[in-house]
DNA sequence: ATACAACCTAAACCTAAGTTGAGGTCAAGT
DNA sequence: ACTTGACCTCAACTTAGGTTTAGGTTGTAT
């Protein structure tokens, strides 16, 4: 199945120029066009476009995003650079979920605090 | 217990730079200063502070956490909006986690299949 | 006395991640 | 024929969140 950039946006909630960004900026280098000049989206390209979203919405600068990419274009002998990065990546995420939830924590604590206060000047 | 900003810079690891914009933007209006102009924080700023340091550091945006401070500093009847921005922000943090911890599954993944790859290459 | 460190302001500068605008191509419907 | 909609490029613009720079004050150690 192909798809335009149109429905792609649509179908990862996000903004056509910001595909076009992310193309201008190398991280979609598998795209296809066709003789008209318009991209287009395969089951392939989609699979590789989910990863870099999930790389980008878990805080990787797009400049690294680029550099994992570049690397996935270079063939198999740069599987070992590509795996240590992500590795370093899932222990950056896995440190942003547990800081989070203990961010989390306060959060709940103040919202108590405040729900005591309302009840007090109810009074 | 009185910091300066040096101080409290190093204790939250944020640059000087970076609380005194936090000042002119307004999010730390509770501020004393010395004779000769220096920032205190007594413990009573660095607990408001670190309040906002966990805003700040699970997304909330620069402006929507003066609108939390300029309420704060308007006294108890402002109490039920602050309640209520800071209950979507929690329910907004908990889809944050949720959301991270699904990218993390795929990030995971993605490690599985190129460790298998390094496999393959290495025989 | 003088040098150094730690603070100050105001304004200019910077970077990342996009968005917007002008001007253009093409295919489909009326 | 012509309008509409979906795509295109390239360059300029925007926004958030700071950093840097230049110039100045003050308190302490040598």
């Amino acid at each position: 199945m192909n798809y335009t950039i149109g429905q792609i946006a649509k179908m990862k909630d996000l903004s056509i120029s910001q595909l076009r960004y992310y193309d201008n900026q190398g991280l979609l280098p598998f795209l296809k066009r066709t003789e008209k000049g318009d991209r287009v989206f395969n089951e392939d390209a989609l699979n590789f476009l989910e990863l870099i979203i999930c790389l980008k919405n878990t805080g990787m600068p797009i400049k690294e995003i680029k550099q994992f990419v570049d690397w996935s274009m270079n063939g198999d002998y740069t599987t070992p650079q590509r795996l240590e990065m992500i590795k370093q990546h899932e222990i950056t995420v896995l440190q942003l979920i547990q800081e989070t939830e203990e961010n989390l924590k306060r959060i709940q604590k103040k919202i108590a605090r405040l729900e005591h206060e309302m009840n007090k000047s109810s009074n």
